[in-house]
DNA sequence: TTGAAAGCGTTACCAA
DNA sequence: TTGGTAACGCTTTCAA
């Protein structure tokens, strides 16, 4: 037995009005000819009745579903909330909407909501992770819908945007450069993250000769391993310290306040990823750089919209520029 | 002109057997009577071409589009993201997905989700936020689909689901005299929120005469600025201090360590959220009450998909158990 | 045991 | 200017 809706039907306004089921639809659409009378009226009517087009009934006929599916296995969300509000806000306005699959590590569960997303005829996927460097444990490639990597590893030939770590470096060892520090050194993540790789890289371009890198781990805790390092040496001490998020920045400005080291008057500090709840709470409060996660999302869901609409996008890898958000931990914050 | 699918449809699998679609259909889903050799055969076919049917054709048909919304103004998504990893646990092996709408505090911004996910004929909506005392910027009274409300204010005869706070506190004080505190403070958030203020009346019930609330903000700063209030006064020191959430159990524990108070051995902290990254970042790690978020969403996951199927559900408020989480924080995690 | 046909709610084509 | 009809992909009823 099928249920019944219990909403108004275009049937429903077409009687109300006393015209055909054909008509009403016209009149709503702003297609065929028609007296504009008749079209206000049946138009008028059909608010009245607060008629809404069914979406589904209308995505069977365009085979076009004004939805996409959005797969993470980012459990904490750091990444894939603000990727999240980009698409979901770029999206609203072309009146699609987004599933949200949380996938964990499991390829079973990805799976099931791959497929899940596939029954119901998702435009298509925008898939994210928590690094660049490491694949979704699901295999996208080959579907009838089109994918947009963001913020993880596409299989080759696949379309990829990703925050420009080279350009957060740069902008991180620019501001130091600016208020004046000539000493400084890179506390940051492991050297097995493509992305503290790549920073460091762009680092040691931006500092010259002699770029000290300290690689650890994504934590506070190395953080004040590190100040411990640079301060209980020999060697003279750094006045400018670029972490690799704001996690180690926090470490690192507890680290030397618990020193008497005052930030940022005898050291600055800029962090990454602008993680308002650590780069807010810090004292003094983080400069830090920004990956532009919202502004990643929005590019990808507009980018995954053209896919679905049959206009092409280039393949590869596209890099996104990040922002510095200036606070207090750098200084210059008043002067500049 | 009308889009072509390029995907197999049930046609292609009769086709392909030789068969009607009717038939196939019956196959399929094992209704109707036949041969279970055609039965089979056709199952096998179906399987062998990948077919899969289409969900939005059911769904038009069944008047169900195994689909619901989540709406939320909780941007941060400090209580989004554990929610909706419940929800979607529940209700993922009922083969329903989930729309993920953050509307922030806007009105229009809501109203527009709200439509959207009507109209794609959602066979239900959770919604959610920040806070039990808070509504959301949009009515949700009077919608032609059910809706359940977790973590966030209802509309009088609605569904609330929400973690049970005093309960929170009592087993937060509970832990406290376990470990042999007899002197207990509790430090919280301002007392214009609901939780903060049952919070605080069960911690007085479980205290017993002579507790001291001390209401501030939710932040580390408050944390430190109430351990000063405590220490520089002539008063007798608390032995333990259970805090309104991590943040401020964080800025306590930090300013304890400062003035060379050692947790737990002098004083026992207990904190309340499990914000995992606070949680586990605080030196020691912290024992803290854990409101269930995840069984949280899984409750309002399958009380949802009751509304929707027709079952009754007792409307008001429930409030779910916590659950203590114990790390180093509060002493006595080795001998218990 | 199988298949033709109607119908879910909508839009588009073509005839009136 | 308007309306009948077919179609989207599926399930179900009823007839063969």
């Amino acid at each position: 037995m099928v249920a019944r809706s219990s909403r108004v039907t275009i049937h429903d306004v077409a009687r109300a009005a006393g015209v055909s089921v054909s008509t009403v639809s016209k009149a709503l659409n702003d297609t065929g000819r028609m007296a504009s009378e008749t079209r206000e009226k049946i138009k008028s009517i059909a608010a009245d009745v607060g008629f809404r087009p069914n979406a589904l009934a209308r995505s069977l006929l365009f085979n076009r579903s004004f939805t996409v599916g959005l797969l993470t296995n980012d459990t904490y969300g750091r990444f894939t909330l603000p990727l999240m509000s980009g698409i979901s806000e770029a999206l609203v306005d072309h009146g699609v909407s987004v599933f949200l699959c949380a996938i964990e590590d499991d390829p079973e569960l990805a799976k099931v909501h791959v497929d899940a997303m596939l029954d119901k005829q998702v435009d298509g996927i925008i898939a994210t992770g928590k690094r660049i460097d490491r694949s979704l444990p699901v295999d996208l490639a080959g579907l009838p819908v089109p994918v947009v990597y963001a913020f993880t590893e596409g299989v080759p030939g696949s379309v990829v945007l990703t925050a420009d770590d080279a350009d957060g470096a740069r902008l991180a060892v620019e501001r130091l450069r600016k208020v004046g520090r000539r000493k400084i050194v890179h506390v940051t993540g492991p050297d097995s993250f493509v992305s503290a790789v790549e920073r460091a890289d762009a680092f040691r371009q931006a500092v010259g000769a002699g770029a000290v890198v300290m690689h650890g781990t994504w934590t506070e805790g190395w953080g004040h391993e590190a100040v411990a390092l640079l301060w209980d040496d020999e060697k003279p001490t750094p006045d400018g310290i670029f972490c690799g998020n704001d996690q180690i920045a926090r470490g690192v400005v507890d680290a030397l306040r618990e020193r008497g080291v005052r930030v940022p008057e005898d050291v600055s500090i800029v962090g990454f990823d602008n993680w308002e709840i650590f780069a807010d709470q810090t004292r003094p409060a983080l400069t830090t750089v920004d990956m532009n996660l919202k502004e990643l999302g929005r590019t990808a869901g507009l980018t995954i919209l053209d896919l679905a609409e049959g206009r092409s996008v280039e393949a590869g890898l596209r890099k996104l520029p990040c922002k510095l958000v200036v606070r207090q931990s750098c200084g210059g914050d008043r002067e500049i």
